[in-house]
RNA sequence: GCGGACAUGGCGUAAUUGGUAGCCGCGCUAGACUUAGGAUCUAGUGCCGUAAGGCGUGGGGGUUCGAGUCCCUUUGUCCGCACCA
């Protein structure tokens, strides 16, 4: 009986559905366990054999962890709010809900065809106003929070409206855009318009005037994390800086929480990196500079205030806010002409001349606080406006940014640590001994900073603090394919629905370009107001806002009193193990912590941190084939003979392309040009050449899963994808290779049915030689799945294979079936059911158990190549002490003529054998 | 520039975590069965050498009885951040 993967593959899946095998239920008398793949952006072209690489290696861990004795939650869902289908809607006129609806539908059936156990009921689409209604939900809450930094935790705005009430701003220790200053009196008697404005700057979701990347040919603002190197994430589009009102989420006030969890979630140490170089945290000085001739102070964050007195110049950003004021008459042209240059050059092209060296004197002095020097303050791009005070005092010394700047305008250069040349270079490190700093001279670096801010914070001129690179959330998209905002403006002042006026529906609209006027598409949707005849916001949100709390959605899907019911989320918590790729890092990862968190303080959910441990499976590549035409003929020549012509490579479908020798017949097919193509062969064959590329359409080298799972069945590509090689590395596809795993399942089916071609399954007992083989591989494939090293325990099943020859005995297989259940869920359920005679299912069957006793050695060897001196093999019995080792050694011949005589130092005996005698 | 990861046969990779380097698979070679085979099975396959033997984990150095593994240095590849004060 062959084994036919096709009819066993369709009837298994047939069956699963019908049963609703993968349906979970909240059961107190088990543990839970919930595996969460990123959801997929279900995109026009389908799945490639890249996608499914990391929903294959969470299915094997949660099958296995079912079999473990699991409640398993392993739900999957799609993330379908998002830019490429509002750019094809655009182009074709098509509404997004219909080719979105389209490509879920094409995703949905193809994942099926893998043998995934996703519970299917608990699907979610992040389009569909039942699930988008909880996100508009969030939203509000964020909208009706502020933080406290005193409780480290957000609290209801309403409580700071009446600290207002009471106070005003006096003894305020909370997050916020701007530090504010008025009393009660001052408070009550500010205007709605004036109450609202004020709010926005505590609001954790609030409105603000920002810089943004702004993208014109798509018409939105975009994330720091969708701009690459001053393009757009999506299409490649150019970037420039704009300052804009946009919603924005009070990321950073939990910047420090963010940081802490870190160490309290297993995740890689690469991952726990990028997030904490992401946030950037640093710790420094906010030092308050007097300004010649002006009533202001000047602001500025310095992580070295140690080197004060080396500080011979102030330099602030192009939008600093004391420009005009600072600027002398004298300067205004040079001024207003820097300005200008600034404002053109791209973001693009700053990064492009990061070296280059500009900037412009306005006129302006501060006083060195410390030594009342009058030093100048000069405007340039090196300075940020968003980070920091937008203000810096320029330590020439000792930063070689300033150092440039003060070479490029002749500015004097001050050295306060000893160290470094600086006739050539500015000295950055952190360490040596203070010089010219009158009381901290002598002193270490790090002893003269804590000194600092202890002279600084005593003196009045400012304070101890910590500044982070991260940025506050931009929540506004102009863009119609996402979620409306749950808010409408009265009289200009923006305010929330109630929540039980949610979900507020994407209204349908045929025409999705911004308006002439530069709206947002929504600007078009007739009625878009309030029934009172208040217009709702015209933005919609981000990408990331659908994708922020989904796991929690997955945990109670259909429940339409809240997001999460309190038990589904006590009794779910956390996602236990995501899998998911690393390109979400400083995005999504970022933002779902967050989210959680403000939703942990809220009492919403019980646990702080969302995913408790993540994998980052590695990207597959393509390999792209190539042939080379002979130039300016039809003519194609093989690989091997290539360098004895004038050739052009061109991309091959890899389809029509095996072991890198091209079908002929397939090539002629593939397009009309190559009809009469005529080939200059090697040894009879084609032989086409190779690169490892993205997998793309363009470079003709996608492999579609359904052709694979066609030819080969689901179960043999599950097992290749893992034997590829280690989960977490970026690995081009390879479909040569495929064949030893198909040739593993087609042996282990064999082993059922070797006799007469009929299942055949022996009773009598194994021998001690295939126990030893079949725990050996309990053993391993076990370790193997909990260090998610699914290469080596694929191996691990084929080294069981070669070692077990033909036994078909019932002791041997029947564990060995439910621990390769995981792996190639089909086959072994076909094999459970019918060879061995199951009447359940294997998915509610047990993981086999490994006993050690099975793998004790029988011998001890000592087979050692010393030197190329001492040669000997001897076998004792294992389990004796080392001594008796020793003394077997000792009284070897061979040995003996080695140790001449002498005493050994030491044996070195391990496990099995002895590796060397050390005289 | 800063930070991180990696480097092993023709290819993908493995190595009990400091203990016989190259497991497993692909590919290749030879053979068996077969009308045929892109099926199956057997044997071989790191490199040089007929062999004995020698050489081998990017290069150089070190620690150790012993290094792919640890340390220093160097080269190369990939990734993240990028004027972050």
């Amino acid at each position: 009986m062959e084994y036919n993967f096709r009819e066993i593959e369709k009837k298994w899946q047939q069956l699963w559905k019908e049963r609703g095998t993968y349906k979970v239920e909240i059961d107190p008398s088990r543990p839970k366990f919930y595996v969460l793949d990123m959801f997929p952006y279900p995109s026009g072209a389908g799945l490639h054999v890249g996608h499914p690489l990391g929903y294959i290696a969470s299915d094997i861990y949660s099958r296995y962890k079912r079999l473990c004795g699991f409640n398993v939650l392993h739900p999957m869902g799609y993330d379908a709010f998002g830019l490429p289908a509002e750019q094809y809607a655009i182009q074709t006129g098509q509404h997004p809900a219909v080719t979105t609806a389209q490509n879920i539908k094409r995703y949905g059936e193809q994942l099926q065809l893998m043998g995934f156990s996703y519970d299917t009921s608990r699907e979610i689409n992040t389009s569909q106003p039942e699930y988008y209604r909880w996100t508009q939900w969030a939203f509000l809450k964020m909208f009706d929070s502020y933080y406290c930094n005193d409780k480290q935790q957000a609290r209801p705005i309403s409580e700071l409206i009446a600290a207002f009430e009471q106070n005003g701003t006096q003894g305020l220790n909370v997050a916020c855009t701007n530090e504010l200053s008025f009393t009660a009196d001052q408070w009550k008697a500010m205007d709605e318009h004036k109450k609202a404005d004020i709010l926005h700057n505590y609001r954790i979701a609030f409105q603000g005037d920002t810089m943004v990347n702004w993208c014109e040919a798509l018409g939105t603002v975009l994330a720091n994390d969708e701009v690459i190197n001053g393009f757009s994430e999506r299409g490649g589009h150019p970037v420039v800086q704009k300052k804009m009102k946009q919603w924005q989420l009070r990321v950073t006030a939990y910047a420090d929480r963010l940081l802490a969890g870190l160490d309290t979630i297993d995740w890689s140490d690469s991952l726990k990196e990028i997030q904490r170089n992401w946030i950037g945290r640093s710790e420094g000085a906010q030092v308050f500079f007097d300004i010649d001739g002006l009533d202001e102070k000047m602001e500025i964050f310095t992580t070295r205030p140690d080197t004060i007195f080396g500080a011979t110049f102030m330099v602030i950003a192009p939008e600093h806010e004391l420009v005009d004021k600072l600027t002398t008459p004298e300067n205004a042209a040079a001024v207003a002409d820097y300005l200008e240059q600034t404002k053109k050059r791209s973001e693009r092209e700053r990064i492009a001349d990061a070296k280059r060296v500009s900037g412009v004197f306005t006129g302006g002095h501060c006083i060195n606080p410390f030594n009342g020097r009058k030093i100048p303050i000069f405007i340039s791009d090196y300075v940020l406006a968003g980070y920091g005070t937008g203000a810096i005092m320029a330590v020439p010394a000792h930063d070689s940014r300033d150092y440039a700047f003060a070479k490029h305008f002749g500015l004097p250069i001050i050295p306060v640590v000893e160290g470094g040349d600086l006739s050539v270079e500015s000295y950055d490190a952190k360490e040596g001994k203070l010089i010219n700093s009158e009381f901290l001279n002598g002193l270490d670096v790090k002893e003269a900073i804590q000194k600092m801010f202890a002279e600084i914070e005593s003196r009045g001129l400012g304070k101890k603090r910590v500044n982070y690179r991260l940025r506050d959330a931009i929540f506004s998209r102009q863009r119609y394919w996402g979620e409306p905002f749950p808010i409408y403006y009265k009289d200009g002042i923006a305010t929330p629905l109630r929540e039980d006026q949610l979900p507020l529906e994407l209204p349908p609209i045929d025409d999705f370009r911004p308006t002439e006027k530069g709206e947002p598409p929504l600007a078009r949707a007739k009625n878009w107001c309030t029934p009172e005849g208040y217009p709702y916001e015209t933005s919609t949100m981000p990408g990331f806002a659908g994708s922020s709390a989904y796991y929690l959605r997955y945990m109670d899907p259909h429940n339409d009193k809240g997001l999460v019911s309190r038990k589904a989320d006590e009794y779910w918590r956390s996602v236990d193990l995501y899998l998911g790729g690393i390109e979400h890092a400083t995005g999504h990862l970022i933002y779902s912590r967050f989210w959680n968190k403000f939703l942990y303080d809220l009492g919403y959910v019980v646990e702080d941190e969302p995913f408790r441990k993540l994998v980052n499976q590695g990207m597959i590549q393509g390999r792209s084939n190539f042939v080379y035409r002979i130039s300016g003929t039809n003519k194609f020549v093989s690989f091997g003979l290539k360098e004895q012509y004038d050739t052009q490579p061109i991309h091959v479908d890899v389809n029509i392309v095996n072991n890198d020798i091209l079908d002929l017949d397939a090539f002629r097919a593939w397009r009309p040009e190559f009809a009469t193509a005529e080939f200059i062969l090697e040894d009879g064959k084609y032989v086409c050449g190779w690169a490892v590329e993205k997998m793309s359409k363009s470079m003709f080298n996608v492999v579609n899963p359904d052709q694979i799972i066609e030819k080969y069945g689901a179960d043999t590509f599950r097992m290749y994808e893992m034997f590829l090689g280690p989960l977490e590395q970026s690995k081009p596809w390879d479909t040569k290779g495929i064949d030893g795993a198909h040739k593993f399942l087609k042996r282990f089916w064999r082993l059922f049915t070797q006799r007469e071609g009929n299942f055949m399954i022996s009773d009598e007992k194994a021998t001690p030689a295939e126990l030893k083989t079949l725990h050996k591989t309990i053993k391993k494939v076990t370790e193997d799945i909990a260090n998610f090293s699914f290469n080596t325990a694929v191996s691990a099943f084929m080294i069981c294979l070669n070692e077990l020859g033909d036994c078909n005995k019932r002791e041997i297989l029947d564990p060995l079936t439910r621990l390769l259940h995981p792996f190639a869920p089909h086959i072994t359920e076909e094999l459970w059911t019918s060879a061995l005679g199951h009447e359940t299912s294997i998915f509610d069957a047990k993981m086999p158990a490994f006993d050690p006793d099975h793998l004790v050695e029988n011998s001890f060897e000592y087979p050692v190549s010393f030197n190329g001196k001492l040669r000997f093999k001897k076998e004792l019995p294992l389990g004796i002490p080392n001594s008796e080792i020793e003394k077997a050694v000792l009284a070897d011949d061979n040995a003996a003529k080695y140790l001449d005589g002498k005493t050994p130092k030491k044996i070195i005996i391990v496990p099995g054998k002895i590796i060397n005698i050390v005289i």
